[in-house]
DNA sequence: TGGGTGACTAAGT
DNA sequence: CACTTAGCCACCC
């Protein structure tokens, strides 16, 4: 049994609460944060524990949010004001050159 | 120990 | 910029 806070779950979760409103992280980058390559292994975390995170502050690499959940990500980027922009196909996405974040 | 899964990414078309 | 394909890595049988 690991100690508490030291394992992979853990770490993903203290990098995503550091992350201030109307900013994002992209997968990759929380995952490089801890010290790790598995972007894929953060959105597992995120599927466990996004329910008690800001979730819609981790984003692909391409800006959009994790599919399925583009909607309800949209409604708290308006409040907090992330910087977003429109892809050619309509679809908005966010604008990581402007929102992206680092701890 | 081995194989499948997924809230991903980079590179090519 | 959008779509496809192969590569990666933590987690769970």
């Amino acid at each position: 049994m690991s100690p508490a806070g030291d394992d992979f779950a853990s770490r993903v979760v203290a990098v995503v609460e550091t992350i201030p409103p109307g900013r994002v992280m992209t997968y990759g980058s929380v995952a490089a944060a801890i010290g790790s390559r598995s972007s894929r292994g953060v959105g597992q975390v995120m599927a466990w524990a996004g329910s008690d995170l800001p979730w819609w502050r981790v984003v692909r690499a391409s800006g959009l949010p994790p599919e399925r959940h583009e909607q309800r990500a949209l409604e708290h980027y308006r409040v907090e004001g992330t910087p977003l922009r429109q892809g050619r196909t309509g679809v908005l996405r966010v604008d990581l050159e402007r929102a992206a974040w680092s701890p």
